[in-house]
DNA sequence: TTGAAAGCGATACCAT
DNA sequence: ATGGTATCGCTTTCAA
């Protein structure tokens, strides 16, 4: 409409004092009509919610939260915005609400300055806690070892980091992906892998090898690629790995990403994706469902781990001093892109 | 590694004074070592700056907040965690880091109340202010009028709030997409739209329509579906309107979720995407150029969206009176789902 | 160059 | 049932 608009909201707030003065009472009676109602003449209530609405009167949460010494407020920190992230964080969401608890979300770009950047904010009481969802190799993390504030980590434990945590087995998960393609038969079986350095790529790497290895078979049969989870990875590691002599007939991703970048690739050198080559994911994102064929893949509890994640932070701040670790179990979820090794 | 973890962050704050009395100087010196160290003696800013590393000590942001009446923090309130509106989130943040603030997110899953809720908390000075990437209805928040924290308003104008805007012309993007199907040759185009109480939904629709009215064609030939931005209704929609008789050639979706929907129900029943019929999405996202075949859509600079807002945010929080709208161009991004109208 | 003290805005204890 | 007042932790003016 109008092409311009004015900074109206630079008006002075109005204090608990004006509302006290405005009705010639004290502060105290201000604070308590709108905290403890049932400590006040009703009538006195009345006329000082009608002042207050009057002048529009909101309480300054900054001098609450200096005098009461909490801010009700958790911070959720993650590596990126991935989806993956994200249902995590509507778990946490779901429980903070639950508790009375308001979240806000940071994400950190796996800058362990960041992550640092968060964390002091809570030491620093601009909220009560913090939930890390990192996967970050936050080794940083470890200098800071006094004055840690509350926090839980979830989906992986923190390296160097003695928090409470609430996790899934990405070994096992791991070993129960490969031996899911061992099963069908699958003897000739590939591993792309997420970050080198980064813990949770690491475990699942670790549960190929374990699974390979309990198989009999050799685990560094093909190369392990490795990189970012991204599509383009898992396009790019396929290419190579169809260069092998003789190429695999079932790959394990290290997530769904790189699942569908590897499809992509199977695709379009005309193999036929669950029959002439096998694939898994990892993590069951909303993709795994949505695409063609739809991704075989190992299911991450992704919304529980955030929901139970904020329990335990919760109880941390009720004052509760033995918070239990968590591990949360995963699910295969069989779908189009596996099936029996050829012959 | 041990199952239970304690919590050692119990301990009491280090507060300034504790720091003061350790060194046997005032607060005051304390406070201008860290902040304005050119008015102390270098060898006393030396001293205290060991003792706060020594003792950890953090300044509490409240306290500092209360007296600086600023908390350089910034909300970003989005309607729901879909990697459209995260785009959107990615640009602010980069803006905010450039000006000196610190970006928090909320989402609201459109909930007017939740919403309420966040502006609240800048109202009541937890935030100086904060970014609107709202898509909903937010009538309600006309009640709000007095004492209107400093907003910018992204992706669309809310009804009813008189705030800085950083947006695109849906209106005129969504006739661009519809003009694009019928420079091809379609005649029997239909359009399957978002939710009906959104306006930018709202927006496109009139844009579909007037497009087809300028071109001499009937909008309501075929029923205009229409329900959440979801993979569903683009499915059941697109069921719909393959039982019309003559079926459309053509389909502009209301965004690519939608389109995608669409395209898998087309497939299903044995239709060639980009022959036998076309369809265009909207927004650009990610999965539009992973799709196959990749997606014919429209492009929304989400990213740079965010990030002009925060400047213009940061300009009001500055207190410049007069601050512009601003438009941002659409782009079509032309990919394998549409071609000419079959003969 | 440093210290003392006021004050940011709310809450809660202690009076009355 | 209500008021007065100390207090939360920090910054900054004014004095020395």
């Amino acid at each position: 409409m109008n092409p311009r608009k004015t900074g109206r909201h630079l008006t002075q707030a109005v204090t608990i004092k004006d509302v006290a003065s405005h009705l010639g009472v004290s502060p105290s009676t201000i604070s308590r009509a709108l905290a403890r109602p049932e400590l006040l003449n009703a009538e006195t209530r009345a006329r000082v919610l009608e002042v207050v609405e009057q002048l529009g009167y909101q309480p300054n949460l900054i001098a609450r939260n200096l005098r009461l010494q909490e801010t009700r407020l958790l911070f959720v920190v993650v590596p990126t915005l991935s989806p993956f992230f994200l249902e995590v964080f509507r778990g946490v969401e779901r429980g903070a609400r639950e508790s009375g608890y308001a979240v806000l979300m940071g994400h950190t770009e796996r800058d362990a300055a960041r992550e640092h950047l968060f964390l002091d904010q809570v030491a620093s009481q601009r909220a009560d806690g913090a939930i890390l969802v990192t996967s970050s190799d936050s080794a940083a993390l470890l200098a800071r070892s006094k004055r840690m504030p509350p926090v839980v980590a979830a989906l992986e434990e923190v390296e160097g980091l003695d928090v409470p945590t609430v996790r899934v087995d990405h070994r096992k998960a791991a070993m129960d992906a490969t031996n899911h393609l061992l099963a069908l038969g699958h003897r000739r079986v590939a591993h792309i892998a997420g970050p080198d350095r980064q813990t949770i790529a690491a475990h699942r790497r670790e549960g190929f090898q374990a699974a390979m290895t309990e198989a009999g078979l050799d685990p560094h049969a093909y190369p392990t690629l490795s990189g970012d989870y991204a599509v383009t990875l898992g396009e790019s590691a396929m290419e190579t790995l169809l260069t092998c002599n003789p190429p695999p007939t079932a790959v394990f991703a290290g997530n769904d990403e790189i699942a569908i970048g590897a499809i992509r690739t199977m695709k379009r050198v005309g193999l036929q994706v669950g029959k002439d080559i096998s694939i898994i994911g990892f993590d069951d994102q909303r993709i795994a469902s949505l695409y063609e064929p739809p991704l075989t893949t190992m299911r991450v509890p992704t919304e529980e781990l955030g929901y139970r994640s904020i329990l335990l932070l919760v109880d941390l701040l009720r004052g509760k001093a033995d918070v239990p670790d968590t591990v949360l179990p995963t699910s295969l979820v069989i779908r189009g892109t596996t099936g029996q090794a050829p012959a």
